[in-house]
DNA sequence: CTGAAAGCGCTTACAG
DNA sequence: CTGAAAGCGCTTACAG
């Protein structure tokens, strides 16, 4: 009973229907004018033969795919783990299928060929424009990225050469900075920064901000308060003994950079039984879905990826639809969730230098 | 100086090499004989006019696009924070890079579409071959794609009558029973089961082990100690409430289908000031991140995910290349990780029925 | 409104 | 080893 369909072109129902082809093209390309009689004709002639036009065909023919590309590096693995990539994908699909597009997406096994893997996809034209998202961006790869014509936009800030990129950001810097300053209004004034891979372009701007907050504070930072977990769980547990080998000068707050870290950096106080937010106050980045549930609940920067990816998903089939370069660059505020894990520190014991 | 590029096909490369089209192509497509001295020219044009063969046109050429389908229920916020969709990405994509495929992947907005669009990706022939992730494929369905006659695999059990379609999918039966027979074998008589979505297969085939393993022990299972949190943490924390209603015949140990609706049940029992693991064993499913930072520690049945997806992309790869129907079913063991959320139920107080 | 033709940019038997 | 031709399955000016 269930028998496989063959497949069949516009030429098999055009025969059928006693049509030219073109006119079966017409009937399912929509834009043409066709007379209901043929219409129907042809319509049933292709429910008859099962014909659904060949996506591809169409591609080559009209020059447009109807999708965008996205490279991932699949062998990361706390890239899975972490919430930017759900988040990203949720943002690029939720608006692609809005639109009728879909995501091409690639592995690369590495940031080097993560370029390299975008370049392929623009230069072979499989997707009608990209969105790239690595943090590790220099003036050449984006030139020739750029180079490609083919429509681009970049989730982070591009180099200061290509400031007329269409990108999509977060505010890293000020948000961060931002944080300096609850943690300072909250009587901190000893408190350290716990990045990810201090290599990477959010890491950089994360750090000005902490330097710019702490500055605008009147607070001199010791460099034992600078510490990278390259943004995992076991970087933060670590971070904690790093940060605090002077234990008199020891940070009475800590930001992370995310919130693998931040629970990291939870547990390494919990085994010197430093109490949270008692003792020291801990404030995480991007509202994990756990943030709510750790104890104590962590408070946490949260930053609208998925709203991000939206966005440069519009810009990008914009750009696609009009035949234009994509344009604009828009920066999404983060949002402090206040939870448990941060405390006013105690007026007494206050250090304040 | 970043001067675009225009775009040069075969023909162009041809003309600057002074050769027939033709033999660009074989230069390019690797397989043909072509002496040493004119793949140089060739070489060299393509450089010069900075000549990448078109991926669109190759694929309808060769009637193969070197790209697997994939659709993906965008609307479900809950689909982007549970762990599965990330592992299945990433099980997809680790293979798919290392066999030269993308993966195409497009939005649906519920499940009913989640049909709809891999009918069309397949009927479009816009991909080589599909994985269906859905957990409530019917009969019609999965006949419908199939006649499709291109390559399929499921993510999953078929239904019965498509028995012989490939699939593979997690022991949920069998591993869900054996966490009961653990619990049991920790003294638990009053045990609960709180799935999720009571309609997905999944859930069912859970709940099914549940009752083998509850009726392997001898056990009688009340209908109040069965319960459905839709996988979200609200559900769970619900689930307290709906369980314990009869708190003289309330479950000692509670097994969810996922982490989340366990940590659910977490916030729910300590509310009512009821100790885990002391009073109250709890186990979830998936081992996400956050399980082993949980206060206590989360038990949690790891289910291989990303191995699952790996292993379907490589079905579907297989077939694909063989020009055969996918082929086998593969069912992978779960893994209970023990942590700190399940105690032996204290002899004394062991209500032995 | 419909047909006939040329074209999208490749590939691949078929000759030689 | 290389060329010339036909074809992959659509679309879209151009006529009528």
């Amino acid at each position: 009973m269930s028998s496989s369909f063959s497949v069949s072109t516009i030429r098999d129902v055009a025969a059928q229907a006693e049509v030219h082809p073109s006119t079966v093209s017409r009937v399912f390309s929509g834009n043409a004018q066709i007379s209901e009689t043929t219409r129907q004709r042809v319509l049933e002639a292709a429910r008859d033969l099962n014909f659904q036009p060949n996506a591809i065909a169409r591609s080559l023919s009209v020059r447009r795919t109807k999708t965008i590309g996205v490279i991932v590096p699949h062998v990361y693995d706390g890239y899975f783990t972490d919430s930017f990539f759900p988040q990203l994908m949720a943002g690029l699909l939720e608006v692609s299928y809005a639109r009728g597009y879909r995501l091409l997406v690639g592995g690369c096994n590495g940031y080097q060929d993560e370029h390299v893997q975008a370049l392929d996809i623009l230069a072979t034209r499989q997707a009608d424009g990209i969105v790239v998202t690595s943090s590790r961006l220099d003036v050449d790869t984006v030139g020739e990225l750029r180079r490609q014509n083919t429509p681009l936009v970049l989730i982070g800030h591009p180099p200061a050469q290509h400031a007329d990129v269409a990108w999509v950001d977060a505010d890293n810097r000020s948000a961060t900075c931002q944080v300096i300053d609850y943690l300072v209004g909250r009587g901190h004034r000893r408190i350290a920064y716990v990045g990810g891979d201090p290599d990477s372009s959010v890491v950089k701007e994360r750090l000005e901000g902490y330097r710019e907050g702490m500055a605008a504070a009147g607070l001199a930072v010791s460099e034992a308060w600078i510490d990278y977990g390259y943004f995992a769980e076991d970087g933060g547990y670590q971070a904690v003994e790093r940060t605090r080998r002077d234990e008199a000068n020891a940070p009475t707050a800590y930001y992370a950079a995310n919130d693998l870290m931040a629970i990291g950096l939870l547990r390494g106080l919990r085994e010197r039984g430093i109490d949270v937010p008692g003792q020291v106050s801990v404030v995480g980045t991007n509202d994990s879905p756990e943030a709510a549930h750790l104890l104590p609940p962590l408070s946490s920067l949260r930053v609208p990826y998925r709203a991000i990816a939206a966005t440069a998903a519009t810009l990008l089939i914009d750009a696609i639809e009009s035949g234009e370069q994509p344009q604009g660059q828009r920066v999404w505020a983060s949002c402090l969730i206040e939870r448990e894990s941060v405390q006013s520190f105690p007026d007494g014991f206050s250090p304040k230098n």
